[in-house]
DNA sequence: GTTAATGCAAACGGTTTGCAGGGGT
DNA sequence: ACCCCTGCAAACCGTTTGCATTAAC
């Protein structure tokens, strides 16, 4: 479990967003907001709502819903989408790419600081204005292979 | 139109994927076959069966679904999976990328051959067994900037 | 107190499936 | 005559929405 200090500043943060967003900070999308901080693989609307469960019985799936889709207008969480999966919600919002284990379904995220930084093709960048790019490595992680 | 020869280059080809397979080359599957090597747009299951529907007013919504399915299971198609759109299907099956204009959410292909060939950094191939790579962009299309 | 957010339930929409009938170069 | 494939209709399931109640400010 997080600490108060954590708690606190978790608080502190969200409230900053929601001030600064014009929407009240309220007990539901604070707890989906650690949750989200917390988790460390890329869960759905769904594992997301299981996982809250556990400590908020009552919470809605469609609250959950509701406040990931206000999330992800305010640029908390982005959203994910993979391949006849349902759609994934990621709290890292750095720049960074994904590994897919087309086994397991598994994503495992990714950097590359000088792929990130390198000048586009100018038969590419002539399609319009590129504002991101998104890498997807496709295969079977370590663990599916057996190595781990 | 397509002419003769195309029409029997078509068969042809279709004929022999379908040996292969062992299933029946059936007046369906031909007609969304070809439907799908004249578009050039990237499109989904129902503008496949609206554009087939001209031609074959019969034709059900579920058969495209199945037949796409089927096509994928074969290689002749890939799914395409867009935020927050429904799934688009790709007949291009060169090793290729995307441009996504988030305005008209317009799918344009490109290549980018050096990158493909380029060796991914250490830590990232130790993630697992990387079997292919796919590079989405996103961005506005010249289009809708209104440079066209 | 005012207004936005929640929970419930029902709708929605893309996709899939069970089944009976039809067609296969 | 076999059996796969198709069309119809209904189910499915993730997600969204209308509405009355509740809670944040």
């Amino acid at each position: 479990m997080e600490s108060p200090e954590q708690n606190q500043q978790n608080f502190d943060k969200l409230k900053q967003l929601c001030d600064k967003a014009g929407i009240k900070l309220t007990h539901q999308r604070l707890e989906i907001f650690k949750e989200l901080l917390v988790a460390r693989d890329h869960p759905s609307a769904e594992l997301i709502h299981i996982r809250l469960q556990e400590r908020m019985p009552t919470i809605s799936i469609d609250t959950v819903y509701r406040t990931l889709a206000t999330f992800d207008e305010l640029g908390i969480v982005k959203k994910l989408h993979v391949a006849n999966e349902r759609t994934l919600f990621d709290s890292n919002m750095d720049v960074h790419h994904h590994f897919i284990c087309s086994r397991c379904k598994k994503v495992a995220d990714l950097y590359w600081p000088d792929f990130d930084k390198s000048t586009l093709p100018g038969n590419i960048s002539k399609l319009g204005e590129v504002n991101s790019r998104h890498l997807e490595l496709h295969g079977v992680c370590t663990e599916c292979l057996g190595l781990k």
